[in-house]
DNA sequence: TGTACATCAGTGAACGCGCGTTCACTGATGTAC
DNA sequence: TGTACATCAGTGAACGCGCGTTCACTGATGTAC
C-alpha cells in the first residue's frame, strides 16, 4: 500500500502522535492537520481508523521483526550468549527507527502491550508469535539451569522494565538532569539496561513447588489440544 | 469528600473502569451506568471528569504511601535489605487493594506513568515526591557501591517491570497457563519478580564515565539553583 | 490525431453519534420562630 | 405544634462540540478505437 507520498505522510503522523498520545487521545483531524492532507484521505487509502493503527504497526515491526530473525539466523549455529541476545535486540529496535531514536518503538509496544486491542492483539500474535516462541527457545538455551516457566515469567518482567523506562526516556533523562545535574544520552541508559536484565534473568530460582519447576512448554502442532483441556493445578478464586 | 454512599459507588466504578480501559476510553456514561447512579452524578460532586481521576488516585495511593512510610519508619533504625524493602512494597500494593488484588493498583500506577497528563503528574510529584526520596535513599543504602545515577536508573527500569507485568498479570497467567498447562496463581508470580528485580539492582556497575559515577543528587533545600543553571555535561542532539 | 470513456488520488461538506457539561427542577431533611 | 424557609443530594433533559465516517464530486492521467 504505502505507494503514495499521502499514505507515506499519514503513517509519519500517526505514528508519532500515537507514540505521543496514545491511540484514543488521537484524532483523525490531528493526524491529517499534522500530515498536511485531506481529513477524508486516511479512510481513502486505508478505510478505517483502526486499520490505520495496524498499518503503522506493521510498518514498524515487519523491519524490526526481519532484522532480528535475521541475526539470529546468523548466530544460530554458534550459540547466542545472554547479553549477546539483549544486545542485538536493542540494535534491530534501534535500527527500526534509525531517526526518531527507539522511544517511538518502544511506546508503540508499550502502547499495544498496555492498552492494545483485541484484534491488534490477535495480528501481532498471528503475524509474529513464531519469531517471540523462537527468541523464547534462544534464552532458555543461554540462561540454563532455570526453569522454563520462570523464564517465561522473567522474559515479561524483562520486556516491561525495557518498554517502560525506554518509552517515557525523554521524561526519565529530564529527571534525573534536574536531579543529578548530568546528562545521560539515550545511548547510555541503554546500556545501563543491559547488566540489570542480564543479572535479573540470571538469578537463582525462586520456584519451590515441583509442579511449576518441572512445567514445560507444550509441542506445538496441528493436533492441538482445545483450551479447556488444560488441567488447572492449583486453583484460585482471585478475580 | 467520601461521604455519601453515591461518591463511593462512583470512585468503585470509575477506578476498576480506569484500570481497564484507560481514561479517554472510559466515559462518565459508561461509569455512572456500573455504578448505577445518575449521570449529572459525578459533575456534582466531583466537578469534572478529570476531578473525578485525581480523587481515585488519591483513594488508592494514599493508604499506600502512608502504610509504606509507617513500614519504613518502623525498619529505619535497624536498616532495610533490599529483599525485605521490595517485599514491603509489594505488601502495601497488596494490602491497599486487598479485593481486587494489586493488578488494578498497578495498572493505574502504569496508567499515570504512561499515559498520565500534566497536572495527575504534578499532583503526585507533590502528593508522594518526598516518601519517592526517601525509598530511593533507603535503596542506595541497601545497594551499597553502586553509583546514584545508576540506581536512579534501575529503579525505574524495576518500576517498569512491576506495573507492565502486574498490570497486564491477568493476560499472562491465561497465556502461561495455555502454554506451560499449569496455573501460576498471581502470589506465585509476585515471588518471581522479586529475585529478578534484586539482582539486577545489585548487577555490576555498567557506568564507565567518571563524570556519571560521581554524580550526586543535589541537596534539595530553599536555596534551589534554576533549571537553567544545570550545566549539561555531555551535549548531545538526539532529539 | 482526436474523442470518449475509465481509473484513481484526492477533496469539501455534511452526516449521525457519543461525549462532558449545564441547568432548572425535585423531594427529603433540618432549622427558626 | 405549625409554618416558612434553607440546605442539599440527586435528577432528567438538553446543550454544544469534536469525533469517525460517508458521499457526491473534481481534475489529472491513461487507454481504446
Amino acid at each position: 500500500m504505502p505507494h503514495s507520498e499521502t499514505v507515506e505522510r499519514i503513517l509519519d503522523a500517526a505514528e508519532q502522535l500515537f507514540a505521543e498520545r496514545g491511540f484514543a487521545e488521537t484524532s483523525l483531524r490531528l493526524i491529517t492537520s499534522k500530515a498536511d492532507v485531506n481529513l477524508a484521505a486516511v479512510n481513502y487509502h486505508f478505510g478505517s481508523k483502526s486499520a490505520l493503527i495496524e498499518a503503522v504497526f506493521s510498518r514498524v515491526l515487519g523491519p524490526f521483526c526481519s532484522g532480528l530473525g535475521r541475526e539470529l539466523d546468523r548466530r544460530q549455529a554458534v550459540g547466542v550468549g545472554l547479553e549477546e541476545l539483549l544486545e542485538i535486540t536493542i540494535a534491530q529496535a534501534q535500527a527500526a527507527r534509525p531517526r526518531s531514536g527507539m522511544a517511538i518503538f518502544m511506546r508503540l509496544l508499550g502502547l499495544v502491550l498496555n492498552q492494545g486491542q483485541e484484534h491488534l492483539r490477535r495480528y501481532l500474535e498471528d503475524t509474529y508469535g513464531k519469531l517471540f516462541r523462537r527468541y523464547l527457545l534462544l534464552l532458555e538455551e543461554a540462561v540454563p539451569g532455570i526453569p522454563p516457566l520462570e523464564l517465561f515469567w522473567r522474559t515479561h518482567f524483562m520486556l516491561g522494565a525495557a518498554t517502560f523506562s525506554l518509552s517515557g526516556i525523554e521524561t526519565l533523562r529530564a529527571f534525573a538532569a534536574e536531579r543529578f545535574e548530568v546528562q545521560t544520552s539515550s545511548e547510555q541508559a541503554l546500556r545501563l539496561l543491559v547488566p540489570f536484565l542480564a543479572a535479573g534473568m540470571r538469578a537463582g530460582s525462586a520456584i519451590e513447588d515441583p509442579q511449576l519447576a518441572n512445567a514445560r512448554p507444550r509441542p506445538r502442532g496441528k493436533a492441538v489440544q482445545p483450551a479447556s483441556a488444560v488441567r488447572p493445578v492449583s486453583p484460585e478464586a482471585d478475580e
